[in-house]
DNA sequence: TGCCAGGCCCTCTTTAGGGCCTT
């Protein structure tokens, strides 16, 4: 069976072009239907928080500078990531900040990511909006503990990704969701959905 | 807010604009 990443960031802004970096790393990894491990770490890359920032995510610059260095942080996350497909809630932002913090330790991202926003988009079009909260709330998915912290995040993400996936095996009849099939269900348009499973299930009879 | 982005999607579209979502 396979095993999925999900994992979350907490950052100094919205993009490390602009000098933002990563404040706390948190992944959680799925199978069967299951939350089967966690990590969870603040991390000090010596980069400072704005006050938005701190009320925001409640992530203090006195919590960082008593946190482990980044480097040794992502080292430890990268490996206890492995080579599992990675999913985050509006990926874009995430595997922007894993390739940068990666990359800061000689280190390249070697899976591709899914995206539990694009999926909601398509699976829950009718969700108010698909913030995490809003989906969390939507979904019927246990609140996992403070929003904006990485570890709740990822673990809300994760059962949001669970109750997608479970409405997709319900819907379409499927036996399980590969996360090939979330890449294609994420790369085509909401209207689309219904024909990317069914050319996916062709490809996969044949 | 120590001021900044960018990929994606929808539609009154495609020779574009504006909103969403992440911190």
């Amino acid at each position: 069976m396979e095993t999925l990443a999900v994992i979350d960031f907490e950052t100094t802004g919205m993009s490390p072009e602009h000098g933002a970096r990563a404040t706390e790393i948190a992944a959680v990894l799925v199978r069967d239907g299951a939350i089967v491990g966690r990590y969870q770490s603040l991390m000090n890359t010596g980069a400072y928080i704005p006050p938005f920032i701190e009320e925001l995510t409640g992530i203090s610059n006195a919590m960082v500078r008593q946190a482990p260095p980044a480097e040794e942080v992502m080292r430890e996350a990268a490996e206890f990531v492995g080579g599992h497909p990675l999913v985050a809630h509006n990926a874009s932002f995430d595997r922007k900040f894993w390739d940068d913090e990666l990359a800061r330790v000689g280190l390249e991202r070697r899976q591709d990511f899914a995206c539990s926003m694009l999926l909601a988009r398509r699976i829950y079009p009718d969700a108010p909006n698909h913030k995490l909260g809003t989906l969390v709330e939507y979904a019927r998915v246990p609140v996992a503990g403070r929003f904006h912290r990485a570890l709740a995040d990822a673990e809300m993400t994760a059962n949001l990704l669970l109750r997608m996936e479970e409405e997709l095996m319900g819907r379409f009849r499927l036996e399980a969701v590969s996360h090939e099939l979330l890449r294609a269900i994420q790369a085509v348009s909401r209207r689309e959905l219904e024909a990317c499973v069914e050319r996916y299930l062709r490809k996969e009879a044949v």
